[in-house]
DNA sequence: GTCGAAACGGATGCTGCCTCCGTATATCTT
DNA sequence: AAGATATACGGAGGCAGCATCCGTTTCGAC
Protein backbone atom coordinates (compact mmCIF):
# COMPACT_ATOMS: atom_id res chain seq x y z
CA UNK A 1 0.00 0.00 0.00
CA UNK A 2 1.09 3.44 -0.76
CA UNK A 3 1.05 5.89 2.07
CA UNK A 4 -1.01 7.83 -0.56
CA UNK A 5 -3.45 9.88 1.94
CA UNK A 6 -0.99 11.41 4.60
CA UNK A 7 2.95 10.69 3.77
CA UNK A 8 4.66 8.48 6.58
CA UNK A 9 7.02 11.39 6.96
CA UNK A 10 7.34 14.81 6.28
CA UNK A 11 9.00 16.14 3.24
CA UNK A 12 12.81 17.34 3.65
CA UNK A 13 12.99 20.95 3.35
CA UNK A 14 16.60 20.76 1.54
CA UNK A 15 14.28 19.22 -1.52
CA UNK A 16 11.76 22.33 -1.87
CA UNK A 17 14.89 25.11 -1.29
CA UNK A 18 16.38 23.27 -4.04
CA UNK A 19 13.97 23.21 -6.60
CA UNK A 20 12.95 27.19 -5.74
CA UNK A 21 16.68 27.85 -6.19
CA UNK A 22 16.63 25.43 -9.06
CA UNK A 23 13.38 27.33 -10.91
CA UNK A 24 14.79 30.65 -10.21
CA UNK A 25 18.22 30.34 -11.90
CA UNK A 26 16.54 28.05 -15.16
CA UNK A 27 14.93 31.03 -15.50
CA UNK A 28 16.97 33.66 -15.79
CA UNK A 29 19.46 31.45 -17.81
CA UNK A 30 16.46 30.90 -19.99
CA UNK A 31 16.03 34.52 -20.98
CA UNK A 32 19.45 35.58 -21.30
CA UNK A 33 20.35 32.41 -23.34
CA UNK A 34 17.05 30.88 -24.94
CA UNK A 35 15.75 27.16 -23.66
CA UNK A 36 18.58 25.60 -24.94
CA UNK A 37 20.22 26.53 -22.50
CA UNK A 38 23.31 24.19 -21.00
CA UNK A 39 21.51 22.57 -18.01
CA UNK A 40 25.26 22.02 -16.54
CA UNK A 41 25.54 25.60 -16.42
CA UNK A 42 22.13 26.10 -14.35
CA UNK A 43 23.05 23.41 -12.37
CA UNK A 44 26.07 25.01 -11.41
CA UNK A 45 24.95 28.22 -11.12
CA UNK A 46 22.36 26.98 -8.27
CA UNK A 47 24.99 25.04 -6.19
CA UNK A 48 23.75 21.87 -6.63
CA UNK A 49 25.44 18.79 -8.96
CA UNK A 50 23.62 18.15 -12.07
CA UNK A 51 21.88 14.55 -10.72
CA UNK A 52 20.04 17.15 -8.43
CA UNK A 53 18.69 18.94 -11.36
CA UNK A 54 17.90 15.62 -13.14
CA UNK A 55 15.98 14.27 -10.13
CA UNK A 56 13.93 17.23 -10.16
CA UNK A 57 13.18 17.69 -13.70
CA UNK A 58 14.11 14.93 -15.55
CA UNK A 59 13.99 16.57 -19.05
CA UNK A 60 14.46 20.01 -20.12
CA UNK A 61 10.81 19.95 -21.01
CA UNK A 62 9.52 19.20 -17.45
CA UNK A 63 11.91 22.03 -15.87
CA UNK A 64 10.85 24.30 -18.91
CA UNK A 65 7.24 23.37 -18.13
CA UNK A 66 7.44 24.50 -14.62
CA UNK A 67 9.53 27.70 -15.17
CA UNK A 68 6.32 28.23 -17.48
CA UNK A 69 3.98 27.42 -14.62
CA UNK A 70 4.66 31.37 -13.17
CA UNK A 71 4.22 32.80 -16.56
CA UNK A 72 0.77 30.75 -17.19
CA UNK A 73 -0.16 32.51 -14.25
CA UNK A 74 0.35 35.77 -15.73
CA UNK A 75 -1.32 34.80 -18.62
CA UNK A 76 -4.42 33.68 -16.93
CA UNK A 77 -4.75 37.26 -15.07
CA UNK A 78 -4.31 39.14 -18.46
CA UNK A 79 -7.09 36.40 -19.45
CA UNK A 80 -9.52 37.89 -16.73
CA UNK A 81 -9.00 41.27 -17.82
CA UNK A 82 -9.56 40.53 -21.72
CA UNK A 83 -12.86 38.68 -20.53
CA UNK A 84 -14.17 41.71 -18.77
CA UNK A 85 -14.57 43.97 -21.83
CA UNK A 86 -17.81 43.31 -24.30
CA UNK A 87 -16.35 43.08 -27.57
CA UNK A 88 -15.67 39.47 -29.20
CA UNK A 89 -13.47 40.74 -31.58
CA UNK A 90 -11.18 42.83 -29.59
CA UNK A 91 -10.96 40.14 -27.01
CA UNK A 92 -9.78 37.81 -29.42
CA UNK A 93 -7.36 40.52 -30.89
CA UNK A 94 -5.62 40.78 -27.39
CA UNK A 95 -5.84 37.20 -26.63
CA UNK A 96 -3.61 36.16 -29.66
CA UNK A 97 -1.25 38.98 -28.60
CA UNK A 98 -0.61 37.69 -25.13
CA UNK A 99 -0.28 34.34 -26.38
CA UNK A 100 2.23 35.72 -29.03
CA UNK A 101 4.22 37.66 -25.97
CA UNK A 102 4.22 34.49 -23.60
CA UNK A 103 5.15 32.33 -26.75
CA UNK A 104 8.30 34.69 -27.22
CA UNK A 105 9.30 35.05 -23.19
CA UNK A 106 12.50 32.31 -24.27
CA UNK A 107 14.01 32.53 -27.32
CA UNK A 108 13.55 28.72 -28.71
CA UNK A 109 10.28 28.35 -26.83
CA UNK A 110 8.07 27.71 -30.26
CA UNK A 111 9.73 24.75 -31.38
CA UNK A 112 9.04 22.41 -27.96
CA UNK A 113 5.67 24.24 -27.83
CA UNK A 114 5.03 22.75 -31.21
CA UNK A 115 5.92 19.73 -30.60
CA UNK A 116 3.92 19.00 -27.29
CA UNK A 117 0.57 20.71 -29.13
CA UNK A 118 0.25 17.98 -32.08
CA UNK A 119 0.83 15.32 -29.75
CA UNK A 120 -2.21 13.51 -28.10
CA UNK A 121 -1.25 11.47 -25.48
CA UNK A 122 0.93 13.95 -22.98
CA UNK A 123 4.29 12.71 -23.04
CA UNK A 124 5.45 15.78 -22.53
CA UNK A 125 4.96 18.07 -19.08
CA UNK A 126 4.17 20.68 -22.06
CA UNK A 127 1.37 19.09 -23.60
CA UNK A 128 -1.53 20.07 -21.33
CA UNK A 129 -0.80 23.38 -20.66
CA UNK A 130 -0.49 23.76 -24.47
CA UNK A 131 -4.34 21.94 -25.26
CA UNK A 132 -6.04 24.53 -22.50
CA UNK A 133 -4.45 27.63 -24.46
CA UNK A 134 -5.84 26.06 -27.94
CA UNK A 135 -9.19 25.22 -26.25
CA UNK A 136 -9.24 29.34 -24.79
CA UNK A 137 -8.55 30.30 -28.31
CA UNK A 138 -10.83 28.50 -29.76
CA UNK A 139 -13.62 30.02 -27.61
CA UNK A 140 -12.68 33.38 -28.38
CA UNK A 141 -12.76 32.50 -31.74
CA UNK A 142 -16.11 30.69 -31.41
CA UNK A 143 -17.50 34.22 -29.79
CA UNK A 144 -16.25 36.28 -32.51
CA UNK A 145 -17.26 34.02 -34.96
CA UNK A 146 -20.87 34.40 -33.36
CA UNK A 147 -21.00 38.41 -33.37
CA UNK A 148 -19.72 37.79 -36.98
CA UNK A 149 -16.52 39.24 -36.99
CA UNK A 150 -14.68 36.29 -37.82
CA UNK A 151 -15.13 33.97 -40.54
CA UNK A 152 -16.46 30.54 -40.43
CA UNK A 153 -13.83 28.43 -41.76
CA UNK A 154 -10.92 29.53 -38.69
CA UNK A 155 -10.85 26.98 -35.79
CA UNK A 156 -9.13 27.97 -32.91
CA UNK A 157 -6.13 25.72 -33.78
CA UNK A 158 -4.99 28.00 -36.58
CA UNK A 159 -4.54 30.71 -34.66
CA UNK A 160 -3.03 29.03 -31.87
CA UNK A 161 -0.48 28.14 -35.19
CA UNK A 162 -0.46 31.60 -36.45
CA UNK A 163 0.70 32.80 -32.68
CA UNK A 164 3.45 30.72 -32.57
CA UNK A 165 4.73 31.73 -36.23
CA UNK A 166 4.86 34.75 -35.11
CA UNK A 167 6.65 34.16 -31.60
CA UNK A 168 9.14 32.20 -33.80
CA UNK A 169 9.54 34.84 -35.73
CA UNK A 170 10.21 37.11 -33.49
CA UNK A 171 12.55 35.17 -31.87
CA UNK A 172 14.92 35.22 -34.84
CA UNK A 173 15.55 38.97 -34.34
CA UNK A 174 12.79 40.21 -37.12
CA UNK A 175 12.21 43.83 -36.87
CA UNK A 176 9.43 44.75 -35.36
CA UNK A 177 7.90 46.91 -38.39
CA UNK A 178 7.78 43.75 -40.59
CA UNK A 179 5.98 41.58 -37.66
CA UNK A 180 3.59 44.09 -37.41
CA UNK A 181 2.60 44.15 -41.16
CA UNK A 182 2.46 40.11 -40.65
CA UNK A 183 0.15 40.44 -37.65
CA UNK A 184 -2.43 42.77 -39.67
CA UNK A 185 -1.96 40.68 -42.59
CA UNK A 186 -3.09 37.55 -40.33
CA UNK A 187 -6.01 39.49 -38.84
CA UNK A 188 -6.91 40.76 -42.20
CA UNK A 189 -7.30 37.27 -42.92
CA UNK A 190 -9.28 35.82 -40.56
CA UNK A 191 -11.80 38.44 -39.87
CA UNK A 192 -15.07 38.61 -41.68
CA UNK A 193 -14.96 40.89 -44.59
CA UNK A 194 -18.71 42.29 -44.45
CA UNK A 195 -18.39 42.60 -40.63
CA UNK A 196 -21.09 44.66 -39.15
CA UNK A 197 -18.25 47.03 -37.02
CA UNK B 1 50.70 38.06 -58.21
CA UNK B 2 48.31 35.79 -57.61
CA UNK B 3 47.59 33.36 -60.57
CA UNK B 4 43.83 35.01 -60.52
CA UNK B 5 43.49 34.18 -64.70
CA UNK B 6 44.60 30.86 -64.85
CA UNK B 7 45.78 28.52 -61.85
CA UNK B 8 49.07 27.58 -62.06
CA UNK B 9 48.54 24.10 -61.97
CA UNK B 10 45.47 21.64 -62.13
CA UNK B 11 43.21 20.97 -59.64
CA UNK B 12 43.70 17.81 -58.14
CA UNK B 13 41.19 15.38 -59.06
CA UNK B 14 40.44 13.88 -55.30
CA UNK B 15 39.15 17.33 -54.33
CA UNK B 16 37.11 17.12 -56.49
CA UNK B 17 35.99 14.05 -55.94
CA UNK B 18 35.54 14.41 -52.71
CA UNK B 19 33.51 17.39 -52.44
CA UNK B 20 31.06 15.71 -54.76
CA UNK B 21 30.78 12.79 -52.16
CA UNK B 22 30.34 14.81 -49.77
CA UNK B 23 27.91 16.71 -50.87
CA UNK B 24 25.79 13.75 -52.12
CA UNK B 25 25.88 12.35 -48.67
CA UNK B 26 25.47 15.94 -46.43
CA UNK B 27 22.05 15.52 -48.92
CA UNK B 28 20.87 12.64 -48.11
CA UNK B 29 21.99 12.52 -44.22
CA UNK B 30 19.70 16.45 -44.32
CA UNK B 31 17.14 14.61 -45.84
CA UNK B 32 16.74 11.88 -43.18
CA UNK B 33 18.01 13.73 -40.06
CA UNK B 34 17.40 17.04 -40.95
CA UNK B 35 20.15 19.73 -41.08
CA UNK B 36 21.19 19.51 -37.23
CA UNK B 37 22.42 16.43 -38.47
CA UNK B 38 26.15 15.06 -37.21
CA UNK B 39 28.72 16.42 -39.46
CA UNK B 40 31.11 13.43 -38.12
CA UNK B 41 28.80 11.01 -39.19
CA UNK B 42 28.51 12.80 -42.97
CA UNK B 43 31.88 12.61 -43.20
CA UNK B 44 32.29 8.84 -41.53
CA UNK B 45 30.00 8.04 -44.50
CA UNK B 46 31.72 9.92 -47.07
CA UNK B 47 34.95 7.78 -45.96
CA UNK B 48 36.89 11.20 -45.39
CA UNK B 49 38.08 12.23 -42.22
CA UNK B 50 36.72 15.16 -40.35
CA UNK B 51 39.23 17.39 -41.64
CA UNK B 52 38.40 17.18 -45.32
CA UNK B 53 34.92 18.38 -44.56
CA UNK B 54 35.39 21.06 -42.57
CA UNK B 55 38.26 21.91 -44.95
CA UNK B 56 35.92 22.01 -48.14
CA UNK B 57 32.99 23.64 -45.76
CA UNK B 58 34.40 25.61 -43.14
CA UNK B 59 30.82 25.97 -41.38
CA UNK B 60 27.71 24.23 -41.39
CA UNK B 61 25.85 26.63 -42.86
CA UNK B 62 28.28 26.71 -45.37
CA UNK B 63 27.72 23.03 -46.44
CA UNK B 64 24.12 23.76 -46.22
CA UNK B 65 24.31 26.58 -48.97
CA UNK B 66 26.21 24.44 -51.14
CA UNK B 67 23.92 21.39 -51.16
CA UNK B 68 20.74 24.06 -51.41
CA UNK B 69 22.42 25.12 -54.81
CA UNK B 70 21.01 22.16 -56.42
CA UNK B 71 17.61 22.44 -55.42
CA UNK B 72 17.94 26.51 -56.25
CA UNK B 73 18.14 25.19 -60.03
CA UNK B 74 15.07 22.89 -59.56
CA UNK B 75 13.50 26.37 -57.74
CA UNK B 76 14.84 28.72 -61.04
CA UNK B 77 13.15 26.43 -63.27
CA UNK B 78 9.36 26.59 -61.10
CA UNK B 79 10.22 30.23 -61.66
CA UNK B 80 10.53 30.08 -65.85
CA UNK B 81 7.30 27.87 -65.82
CA UNK B 82 5.69 30.46 -63.63
CA UNK B 83 6.38 33.03 -65.39
CA UNK B 84 4.47 31.33 -68.47
CA UNK B 85 0.73 32.27 -67.62
CA UNK B 86 -0.27 36.04 -67.38
CA UNK B 87 -2.40 35.80 -64.13
CA UNK B 88 -0.10 37.71 -61.63
CA UNK B 89 -2.18 36.32 -58.78
CA UNK B 90 -1.87 33.12 -60.09
CA UNK B 91 1.96 33.25 -60.63
CA UNK B 92 2.76 35.04 -56.98
CA UNK B 93 0.61 31.99 -55.46
CA UNK B 94 2.38 29.31 -57.00
CA UNK B 95 5.76 31.18 -56.66
CA UNK B 96 4.80 31.18 -52.47
CA UNK B 97 3.81 27.23 -52.75
CA UNK B 98 7.26 26.86 -54.26
CA UNK B 99 9.34 28.68 -51.73
CA UNK B 100 7.42 27.13 -48.64
CA UNK B 101 8.22 24.05 -50.65
CA UNK B 102 11.68 24.59 -51.16
CA UNK B 103 12.07 25.80 -47.28
CA UNK B 104 10.69 22.21 -46.49
CA UNK B 105 12.94 20.53 -48.17
CA UNK B 106 15.05 19.53 -45.43
CA UNK B 107 13.34 19.82 -41.14
CA UNK B 108 15.13 23.08 -39.51
CA UNK B 109 16.04 24.58 -42.42
CA UNK B 110 13.57 27.52 -41.98
CA UNK B 111 15.64 28.76 -38.75
CA UNK B 112 19.46 29.06 -40.80
CA UNK B 113 17.47 30.59 -43.63
CA UNK B 114 15.88 33.36 -41.46
CA UNK B 115 18.97 33.85 -39.62
CA UNK B 116 20.69 34.57 -42.93
CA UNK B 117 17.95 36.75 -44.25
CA UNK B 118 17.92 39.51 -41.79
CA UNK B 119 22.12 39.72 -41.54
CA UNK B 120 22.59 42.57 -44.31
CA UNK B 121 26.38 42.13 -44.42
CA UNK B 122 26.92 38.21 -46.05
CA UNK B 123 28.06 36.77 -42.88
CA UNK B 124 26.49 33.55 -43.93
CA UNK B 125 26.69 31.92 -47.18
CA UNK B 126 22.86 31.71 -47.28
CA UNK B 127 22.50 35.61 -46.76
CA UNK B 128 22.84 35.92 -51.01
CA UNK B 129 20.38 33.35 -51.97
CA UNK B 130 18.20 34.24 -49.50
CA UNK B 131 17.83 38.22 -51.03
CA UNK B 132 17.34 36.40 -54.21
CA UNK B 133 14.41 35.22 -53.36
CA UNK B 134 13.03 38.13 -51.68
CA UNK B 135 13.82 40.52 -54.72
CA UNK B 136 12.25 38.49 -56.20
CA UNK B 137 9.02 37.44 -54.18
CA UNK B 138 8.83 41.57 -54.15
CA UNK B 139 8.48 41.51 -57.73
CA UNK B 140 5.45 38.79 -58.21
CA UNK B 141 4.07 41.15 -55.06
CA UNK B 142 4.45 44.57 -57.10
CA UNK B 143 2.86 42.73 -60.20
CA UNK B 144 0.06 41.28 -58.65
CA UNK B 145 -0.47 44.67 -57.04
CA UNK B 146 -0.52 46.19 -60.05
CA UNK B 147 -3.56 44.38 -61.32
CA UNK B 148 -5.38 44.80 -58.34
CA UNK B 149 -4.89 41.80 -57.00
CA UNK B 150 -2.81 42.33 -54.10
CA UNK B 151 -2.84 45.02 -50.90
CA UNK B 152 -1.07 47.93 -50.91
CA UNK B 153 0.52 47.48 -47.80
CA UNK B 154 2.10 44.21 -48.60
CA UNK B 155 5.78 43.92 -48.79
CA UNK B 156 7.55 40.74 -50.48
CA UNK B 157 9.23 40.32 -47.54
CA UNK B 158 6.20 40.02 -45.36
CA UNK B 159 5.49 36.86 -47.95
CA UNK B 160 8.91 35.66 -47.95
CA UNK B 161 8.27 35.69 -43.57
CA UNK B 162 5.35 34.01 -44.21
CA UNK B 163 6.45 31.08 -46.47
CA UNK B 164 8.99 30.52 -44.16
CA UNK B 165 6.81 30.27 -41.27
CA UNK B 166 4.53 27.51 -43.20
CA UNK B 167 7.54 25.85 -43.69
CA UNK B 168 8.58 25.70 -40.42
CA UNK B 169 5.12 24.87 -38.99
CA UNK B 170 5.07 22.09 -41.91
CA UNK B 171 8.69 20.94 -40.47
CA UNK B 172 7.08 20.40 -36.90
CA UNK B 173 4.78 17.69 -38.23
CA UNK B 174 1.54 19.64 -38.49
CA UNK B 175 -1.16 18.09 -40.52
CA UNK B 176 -1.93 19.25 -44.09
CA UNK B 177 -5.55 20.23 -43.13
CA UNK B 178 -4.48 22.59 -40.88
CA UNK B 179 -1.93 24.02 -43.35
CA UNK B 180 -3.98 24.54 -45.51
CA UNK B 181 -6.37 26.47 -43.29
CA UNK B 182 -3.31 28.77 -42.51
CA UNK B 183 -2.35 29.05 -46.09
CA UNK B 184 -5.76 30.25 -47.16
CA UNK B 185 -5.69 32.49 -43.85
CA UNK B 186 -2.72 33.75 -45.36
CA UNK B 187 -3.57 34.45 -48.48
CA UNK B 188 -6.89 36.08 -47.82
CA UNK B 189 -5.07 38.42 -45.79
CA UNK B 190 -2.62 39.71 -48.81
CA UNK B 191 -5.78 39.77 -51.26
CA UNK B 192 -7.20 42.95 -52.52
CA UNK B 193 -10.37 42.71 -51.18
CA UNK B 194 -12.51 44.10 -53.91
CA UNK B 195 -10.37 42.23 -56.42
CA UNK B 196 -11.53 42.53 -60.23
CA UNK B 197 -11.53 38.83 -60.12
C1' DG C 1 61.39 8.97 -61.05
C1' DT C 2 61.65 12.81 -58.16
C1' DC C 3 59.99 16.91 -56.01
C1' DG C 4 56.93 20.11 -53.87
C1' DA C 5 52.61 21.78 -53.15
C1' DA C 6 48.23 20.53 -51.81
C1' DA C 7 45.06 17.73 -49.54
C1' DC C 8 44.09 14.12 -46.36
C1' DG C 9 42.55 12.15 -41.87
C1' DG C 10 42.50 11.10 -37.39
C1' DA C 11 44.10 12.17 -32.82
C1' DT C 12 42.93 15.66 -29.74
C1' DG C 13 40.71 18.93 -26.52
C1' DC C 14 36.49 20.83 -25.46
C1' DT C 15 31.53 21.20 -24.14
C1' DG C 16 27.23 19.30 -22.93
C1' DC C 17 24.10 15.34 -21.85
C1' DC C 18 22.57 12.05 -18.62
C1' DT C 19 23.30 8.15 -15.18
C1' DC C 20 24.82 5.76 -11.34
C1' DC C 21 26.09 5.05 -6.72
C1' DG C 22 28.82 6.15 -2.53
C1' DT C 23 28.08 9.72 0.79
C1' DA C 24 25.68 13.20 3.49
C1' DT C 25 21.69 14.85 5.88
C1' DA C 26 17.03 15.62 7.42
C1' DT C 27 13.46 13.52 9.88
C1' DC C 28 11.73 9.99 12.92
C1' DT C 29 12.14 6.90 17.01
C1' DT C 30 13.01 5.79 21.64
C1' DA D 1 19.95 13.45 22.91
C1' DA D 2 21.55 10.02 20.03
C1' DG D 3 20.87 6.29 16.92
C1' DA D 4 18.35 4.57 12.86
C1' DT D 5 16.69 5.02 8.26
C1' DA D 6 14.67 6.89 4.47
C1' DT D 7 15.73 10.40 1.33
C1' DA D 8 18.33 13.42 -1.31
C1' DC D 9 22.77 15.07 -2.78
C1' DG D 10 26.75 15.58 -5.98
C1' DG D 11 30.22 14.63 -8.81
C1' DA D 12 32.73 11.22 -11.38
C1' DG D 13 32.32 9.03 -15.67
C1' DG D 14 30.79 7.35 -20.23
C1' DC D 15 29.12 9.07 -24.44
C1' DA D 16 28.43 12.06 -28.52
C1' DG D 17 29.37 15.98 -31.37
C1' DC D 18 32.15 20.04 -32.67
C1' DA D 19 36.20 22.08 -34.63
C1' DT D 20 41.33 22.23 -35.02
C1' DC D 21 45.94 21.10 -35.86
C1' DC D 22 49.74 18.76 -37.83
C1' DG D 23 52.33 14.61 -39.40
C1' DT D 24 51.62 11.89 -43.46
C1' DT D 25 50.08 10.85 -48.02
C1' DT D 26 48.97 11.69 -52.69
C1' DC D 27 48.56 14.06 -56.84
C1' DG D 28 50.39 16.58 -60.65
C1' DA D 29 54.47 18.86 -62.71
C1' DC D 30 58.80 18.47 -64.72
Amino acid sequence: MTPSGRQGRKPRADVQRNRATLLETAQRHFLRYGVGTSLEAVAKEACVGPGTLYRHFPTREALLAAVLQTRSEELAARQAGIEQLGDPAEALERWLRAMEEYFSAYSGLPEPLMAAARAQEPDSPLTIPCDILITATDQYVRAAQHAGHVRASVRGYDLFLAACSLAWIKGNDTDEESLDRLRALIASGYRERDALA
